[in-house]
DNA sequence: GGAGAATCCGTAAACGTTTTCGAGTATAGT
DNA sequence: ACTATACTCGAAAACGTTTACGGATTCTCC
C-alpha cells in the first residue's frame, strides 16, 4: 500500500533506477530531475524500503545488542543502563538501528535471532558461550565481548580495568593508615571476579598488609545480602577499618549496616564501592567509589565494532579501560 | 556466502517451496522428507533469512522503541530503564525484536529510521510530536504511547495512575495528622506534572489543608537540583512536616538536605517519593514512595501493541495502570 | 561543425524468500 | 477395478530495491 519507488519513477516520469540514485548518490543525477524526483517522492509521502534496500546490498545497517540476565534483569542496573545509554547513542550517530535482546539461562534464542535478522554486528555483554560466538563467526558476523572475556582466539573485547581499579583502591585505604582491609566480593563471573580479586592479594601484600580472612568474602551482588553479611562482620572483634566493594549495590549495603549499627563513617569504617554509578550519590554520605567509564566504554564497543564491519582489522584485540578513585564521603 | 534455502534445496533434492514449508510449516511436509531438509539444512548451516521473508511477508517481526532524550539520558534512570527491561523481556516472549533509538532536540531521526526499516509497530515513549505519530499513521503502522498523552484522536497509551497516586499520597499523609505539606513538583512533560499537581491541590483541599506555596514548587528533577530547593526551604518559619516529591530523586535530594541539616527523619520530617524506584532502598532511611508498576507498564504496553499489530481493535484507547504507596523509613 | 569525452539515465538481472496453483501420487470407499 | 478425495510437492511470480552495462544526449574544444 505505502508508495514504492516504482510508484515516484510513474509521477516523476523517470526510471527506477534513476530514482533510486537520487537518493543514494543524489551527487550523480541532474539537478533538475532531482527536484523533481523529490517532489514526486514527497507529493507520495515515499519512504525508502530498507529492508528492500538490505536484500540487495546484504548490508542491514543494524547491530544487535545481547545481554545475559543472571536472574534479575541487568539491563537496567545501574552498570549496564549508562552503558547501553551510551551504545544507543553512538550507533544512532553513525546511522545504524540497534536491536537488543537478553538471554537467559532457559531461554537462549538471541544468537539465532539476531543471526535470521541478519544484523552487521553484535555486542555481546555480561557473559556468553563458544557456541554462540561461534556461530557468528561462521556467517562472517563481527563480535565484540563487552565487559567480558573467554579463552577463545581472534576474541575483541572492551573491559574495564579491574585488576588497576581495585589495586588502586586498596593503596589509598594503605596510604592512610588502614591496616585490617576487608574485601567484599560480589559473585560476578569468573573472569571479573578473579581480577578484582587478585588485585586485592597483590595490593594488599605490596604494602605488606595481611588479609584478615574472616573479612574477605563472596557476596551475591545486592544490597540486602551485603547488608547482612556485614550486619554480622562489624559483631566480630577487630573489625576492619575499611572495606572494598566490588560494586556500589555492596557497599551500599555495607554502609547502612554501619549506619544502622551506629558507626560513624567514615570515621569509624571507611567503605569504598565500584562502578562510581548513580548510587554514590544518594547515600549519605555520598559513596567513595572506582570510576569506570561507562560512556567511554559503550563508546568504544561500537567503535570497534564498526571498524570490524567497515572490513578493517583493528590494532587491538582487547582494549581496556582505565579507571579512577572518586573520593567521596565515606572514606577516610 | 552463507547458505540459502536454495543450497539446502540442491543437497536434500527438494525443490525451494518444500524447503520453505519445511521451516514455516513443517506439518504440511512429509515426515521423510522433513528429516531429509533438516539434515541438509544443519549440514550447511543454513538459516533462514528473515529479511528476505519480511520482503514478500510484508511483516519485519520487528518494533521499534523511540525514546526522547531531554538532556541526560533517559532511558538508564531508574524510572525508565526497568520498562524498558520489562519491554524487552514481553517483546522476546513472542519472538518480536526489538529497535532501540532515542531522540534529542537538535535531533530526531529516529521515527524516519524505524519508517524505513520497516517496523510493525512502534512504542514512544516519554515524549513526541504529532508530525511523527502522524508520519506513522500514514504508513499504518501501530502507535502505542508511553507515559505520554497528547490531543490527537485514536491515540493508544499505557499511563500510570498520576493523579491517584499522589492524591493518595497526601491523604496518608493527612490521615497521620500532618498539616502542612509541601510538594516538589518535578519538571516533566506538561501531562505528567499537571495530573500529579492537580491531585495535590485536590487532596489537600478534601482535607481541608492549605498549600502553603512557600512550598509548594517546582524543581528540576536530580537530586543535586532538590537538594538545593530544600536547603532553603528548612531555613524558612513554620517549614513543613512533609515533603511529598514527584519522583525519587527529588526526594533523595531532599533526604539529604534535610539529614544534613540535622533532622531526624521521620520524626521531624516526613517525605515521600514517586516510582518506587531503585533508589529507595539505598536511602538510610529507606524512602516511603508511591509504587508505579513499571513491569506492567512495559507488558501492558507491547501486550496492547501486538493486538493492533495483529489486527484486532483493542478495547481500550488508553490504559492506565495504578499505584501503590509503600511505606517505608521516612515517612510518619 | 564535428570528434571525443563527459554526463545522465534506462534496461535488466539479481537478492532470498513465500505463496498460489495445479500436477502427480497415494489412499479410501464402493 | 474405478472414481473421488486427500496428500505432497514443484513451477513460477512476486516483494522493492541496487547496480553493471550501455545508449543517448550534452559538452568541450579545436
Amino acid at each position: 500500500m505505502p508508495a514504492t519507488i516504482l510508484d515516484v519513477a510513474k509521477v516523476s516520469g523517470f526510471s527506477k533506477s534513476t530514482i533510486s540514485r537520487a537518493f543514494t548518490e543524489p551527487e550523480t543525477v541532474k539537478p533538475y530531475t532531482l527536484e523533481k524526483i523529490l517532489w514526486a517522492a514527497k507529493k507520495l509521502d515515499y519512504t525508502p524500503n530498507a529492508v528492500a534496500r538490505a536484500m540487495i546490498t546484504k548490508r542491514t545497517e543494524n547491530i544487535g545488542f545481547i545481554i545475559y540476565e543472571r536472574q534479575k534483569p541487568v539491563i537496567s542496573n545501574p552498570f549496564y543502563a549508562p552503558i547501553l545509554a551510551s551504545i544507543v547513542q553512538a550507533t544512532g550517530e553513525r546511522d545504524y538501528s540497534l536491536f537488543i535482546a537478553s538471554d537467559t539461562d532457559i531461554r537462549l534464542p538471541s544468537g539465532e535471532t539476531m543471526l535470521r535478522k541478519q544484523v552487521d554486528g553484535v555486542i555481546i555483554a555480561s557473559q556468553t558461550d563458544t557456541g554462540t560466538i561461534l556461530s557468528f563467526r561462521k556467517k562472517g558476523i563481527p563480535v565484540v565481548l563487552l565487559n567480558y572475556h573467554m579463552d577463545l582466539d581472534d576474541l575483541y573485547c572492551i573491559l574495564s580495568d579491574d585488576y588497576g581499579g581495585v589495586f588502586s583502591a586498596v593503596e589509598y585505604l594503605a596510604g592512610r593508615g588502614h591496616k585490617n582491609i576487608g574485601l567484599l566480593s560480589g559473585k560476578f563471573t569468573p573472569f571479573i571476579y578473579s581480577r578484582r580479586h587478585k588485585a586485592y592479594i597483590d595490593a594488599m601484600a605490596k604494602h605488606g598488609l595481611q588479609p584478615d580472612y574472616r573479612f574477605v568474602q563472596d557476596v551475591e551482588p545486592t544490597i540486602r545480602d551485603a547488608y547482612d553479611l556485614v550486619h554480622e562482620m562489624l559483631m566480630s572483634e577487630n573489625r576492619p577499618t575499611a572495606l572494598l566493594c566490588t560494586n556500589d549495590s555492596i557497599a551500599v549495603g555495607a554502609l547502612k549496616a554501619a549506619i544502622r549499627a551506629g558507626l560513624s563513617i567514615p570515621r569509624d569504617l571507611s567503605i569504598i564501592g565500584y562502578d562510581n554509578s548513580d548510587l554514590c550519590m544518594v547515600t549519605e554520605p555520598e559513596l567513595t567509589s572506582v570510576d569506570t567509564d561507562k560512556n567511554e566504554m559503550g563508546r568504544l564497543t561500537v567503535e570497534q565494532l564498526m571498524k570490524m564491519i567497515n572490513g578493517k582489522v583493528p590494532e587491538e584485540r582487547i582494549i581496556t579501560v582505565g579507571t579512577k578513585l572518586i573520593l567521596r564521603g565515606t572514606s577516610d
